[in-house]
DNA sequence: ACCTGAACACCGTTCAAGT
DNA sequence: ACCTGAACACCGTTCAAGT
């Protein structure tokens, strides 16, 4: 009996949601890239074009993995402890996108944002605005949390498997890389065959970032006054 | 006379330089996706297989253009002042990058850094070691730069072009981004059709983190120190 | 030895013909 | 009215036939 007959037995009737499903499933198991149309129909036992009757096309698919995506993120918890309570939802986000490594692309490619997205990003604001700070300051709070401040934001060297030894020639050509690979792998203290501790690294900059809009929040932070006294 | 007999009459030998080149051209003039092997052939007035000479494949192309962008980004200046110096140099980069909107989206999904974002990140990190930051401390320093805390970090409500009125629905299903938004329209000091004003965004973002990372080095900032005394 | 047309194995999507 | 096979206009890349 082929997988196809096997399939048809039970087979569960078509709606979007489990269209989405199996993509985010299918993206997870293949990647991104071997997700076609045709490969999810034929995932799902069924023709290509019957897909279309749920997604109007493969963008709105893509829209729809990112809402499943974003939709899996813990929603904020409440208590008097702002700082806490942004903390917890960030690192929420984080393991959410660790198990889909694809999705931080897609929703990056979506031209519009979704509206779980939205619902994040608001709720993500209202956290700040709940923790006393004013309107203006959580605009540029929200501005800062999301931008990538050396242009681009891959997760910067991914020694998480440095197969081999470190290469000579590259510590030639790139000596203040290799003297960081050098600290990291000296510095082994939760990661198991050295590399960087990634989940260390992420929290350090969460944390940089938290006090220092604590700093602000303290100091009655306004925007006005921080742009005329602006560095020239 | 054709397009296609006028280029031939001056046709140039074609050779890797002139191909990465002529992709980025296009990528900037037509977008990343309407760039395709067959089409920067024509571009270039030669068959599509004369590409596989000088490029082993699409990927190859993708990583030479990826090269090319960051070659762009100026050499950091020299100067006492560390935060100066970087200040200058991500500028520069923020810079380059919005001069090609599709870059950071390339670089980000080479699986390898290639030479030219080794060479940008190795005097990066030598900016800071000369500035006085431990070689731990830069380590640190380098992930957060290039971390994204959000999860994601496309470059926030695109308010660029805020077609229309504000939707009062997005309004009511979103609060905080409505008020934030409000914040951003009031706020018109040097952007011309409202909306953000995305280099002090970025600014902001930039300068908390720089004198993040100097209050650190001001206290002789050490990983072990931070992470025994870490938040639970 | 070099170059290149045709071909292969894919895409996303349209459309008309089938039920 | 719904479903779907064939077709269209693309891809990146292989390969064999041409010079």
């Amino acid at each position: 009996m082929t997988r196809q007959e096997a399939t048809h037995t039970q087979r569960i009737p078509l709606n979007k949601d489990r269209v989405l499903r199996t993509a985010v499933a299918l993206a997870d198991a293949t990647g991104i890239d071997a997700l076609s149309m045709r490969r999810l129909a034929q995932e799902l036992d069924v023709v290509p074009m019957a897909l279309y009757k749920h997604v109007a096309n493969k963008e709105e698919l893509l829209d729809g993995m990112a809402d499943a995506v974003v939709g899996e993120i813990d929603p904020p918890a409440s208590g008097p402890d702002w700082q806490r309570v942004v903390r917890g939802r960030i690192l929420s986000a984080r393991r959410v996108l660790l198990r889909h490594p694809w999705a931080a692309r897609v929703i990056e490619s979506r031209t519009a944002p979704t509206p779980a997205v939205l619902a994040y990003l608001d709720s993500m604001a209202g956290s700040f605005r709940d923790g006393g700070l004013s309107a203006d300051l959580t605009h540029h709070v929200m501005h800062a949390m999301g931008s990538r401040l050396l242009g681009f934001s891959q997760e910067l060297f991914d020694t998480s498997d440095p197969s081999g030894p470190p290469d000579p020639a590259l510590a030639a050509h790139y000596p203040h890389i290799a003297e960081l690979a050098a600290t990291a792998a000296h510095d082994e203290g939760s990661t198991v065959g050295g590399g960087c501790d990634d989940q260390f690294e992420f929290e350090f900059a969460l944390d940089l970032l938290l006090d220092g809009f604590e700093g602000l929040r303290r100091q009655g932070w306004t925007s006005a006054r921080a742009k005329a006294s602006h560095r020239p």
